[in-house]
DNA sequence: AGTTAAGCGAGACGGTACGTCTCGTCTTTTA
DNA sequence: TAAAAGACGAGACGTACCGTCTCGCTTAACT
């Protein structure tokens, strides 16, 4: 490990920039945001902003996590149905608000950026997989879901319809959507 | 008395125009195309796209939709399970085709851009939804399926984890995919 | 003579023009008219426009001098200097006027544009220096003035002065600067 | 305290700006020259034009004047009539030249644009006038002409006419001319 | 204490595309 | 057959961002 030379890198520096990526975000949506406004609010030399990432999708997608909403509480009623439909209901919640549109409008922009799609699969996505992952197993343990399936094809059963709606469709989703959904799913859609 | 007055609208210049606009889409990608390529390689004048089209999106949606692959026959094999098999398998085959992954890119900038949503909802997601919802519907006239249920669920369960694979996780899917996908949906995830 | 056929050409169409043309150069200058703007405003096609002028140039100098401003009388008070300090007063006023600086703007033009240059040379300059030349005249017969000289000559070294102070030096002229320059220049400025 | 913030401007930017301008004025003329073509032949972009002159006419007439033809030098002969002879016969003779026939045209575009008009007046105008004033003083001193008049009047006299015959007339102007028309003023026209 | 390396703001710069404007021409229909 | 309506290619306009590049100053760690 090589001892640092050098003024060493100012972390006010680095928050300026991802507050105001955030904001314009929040703000203008993911188009309006550029690397000269960010830098003209965060007071910082666009310089600075292209040291530290490589594009605009890169800091938008960092400013978006570390302005990270408080993480949702995995629900454990000892029911996976149960633990799914909250779940899941919580996540059609998030989508829909403010701060949910801007993931949208970042997998949007991920569809013509790889870079930009890997990280938010892996910083986003895939920690929400986990999670439901955490919920399916306990459901197969506890005999409620047939085993021998992969829990992955489970959470694109799950998880699909709500992005579907989201980013295809644009249909709303209310409570009643995700009750109706996990039902055929859980239950089946052919007949006996 | 709808007489039309003036020079006429050349249809070869709405062509050139769509074409132009088709191909760069198919080398380059959307992010690529611009409004100045397109005028170049069509011989058109800028104003003249912009007299007909309000922006870039409405004009590669246009051009896109106007170099309309060819449809694909909607299978009718009497078996709703295999009917459904061979129209998914075909989108994901589409989808995953070089002319598929750009609706992909153009779905990715419908999140920013409204009007461009509502066109490929109505001229692509729409029409597909539509055979899919044929076959569905005869699958529950034969009583292969479960009745009292609203078909557009049925659809969004079906081809919601495939849009789901495609824009968000980026997973592969082959037709093993569709298969075990669609026996867990059919028969239900939950232990009897 | 021919029987005309077809439509006649309609003299409210070249007059709408002029008359568009002029009210624009009055309300914005002369960079401001454009022929699509003409066209606008007088109800006609700017192909109408191109049919029966050559250029921009030509266009705004018939509407010019269509709409032109009644002539001003050539005084004859039985004195040279009477006269022309009249005449040359005149001139003044009028190019320090609304219609006048559009004159300006003229001549302006004409340093690139050497059809508009003639155009006003033969319709504007040489009638007011016909004008003058006739007063001079008679101030030569009546022994007023040093015969022997170009009467040209003696145009040049009366307006000059007065356009060079309009188009060059912009410095604005009183009643007070034509008498000290027709003095000085009547007596000479030559000590003796 | 002055301190210079930034990267600095770079000369030699500025140059090829001023010189790409310039040659593409004496090559096509005030009308023909455009930011782009500037900019294009400088390897500058247009941009960086725009941060530093507000419009065409301002490059135009920067780069008329850093281009600076090689001042002429004061004639003095002891006698002002010589000396005014020599500095008008030059005058003439640049104002017909390629160089001067530039002037013409910046002066006619500053009809329109009193912005370029107040540059032309300060830097190319006024210098001039200063070393007419100065020749004419001297002559007022040495007792050759009439104390008691404004010079400028005087400068008005003898270079109005040249300019007028440049802008408005186009007379052509050989020196006899320029001999005849200082005759005439010095002597006065009017008949003793 | 002096040197050296990096962080950083300010701002210049070439490049590319934007969307608008006007030019001058061309092609229809209408009167 | 004159004229209005209006499509069209060409090309300049002035603006906005991009990503890169000096500068000169600041801040530490290493000599």
């Amino acid at each position: 490990m090589t001892a640092k030379r050098g003024r060493p890198r100012n972390m006010e520096t680095q928050n300026a920039i991802l507050t105001a990526s955030y904001e314009l975000l929040l703000e203008h949506g993911f188009g309006a945001v550029t690397i000269e406004k960010i830098a003209e609010r965060a007071q910082v030399s666009k310089a600075t902003i292209y040291k530290w990432w490589p594009n605009k999708g890169a800091v938008i997608m960092d400013g978006y996590m570390s302005a990270a909403t408080a993480r949702l509480p995995v629900p454990d009623t000892g029911s996976v149905l149960e633990d799914i439909r909250i779940h899941a209901s919580n996540l059609v919640r998030f989508l829909t608000s403010r701060e949910g549109k801007v993931i949208t409008q970042i997998i949007g922009e991920g569809q013509s950026d790889e870079g930009l799609a890997e990280e938010y699969r892996t910083r986003y996505i895939q920690p929400r997989r986990r999670e439901a992952r955490g919920i399916l197993e306990k459901g197969v343990e506890r005999g409620e879901l047939k085993s021998g399936t992969d829990i992955g094809l489970y959470i694109d059963l799950i998880y699909g319809p709500v992005f579907y709606r989201m980013l295809v469709t644009g249909e709303s989703m209310e409570d009643a959507f995700v009750d109706m959904m996990l039902r055929s799913l859980f239950e089946g859609i052919q007949s006996k």
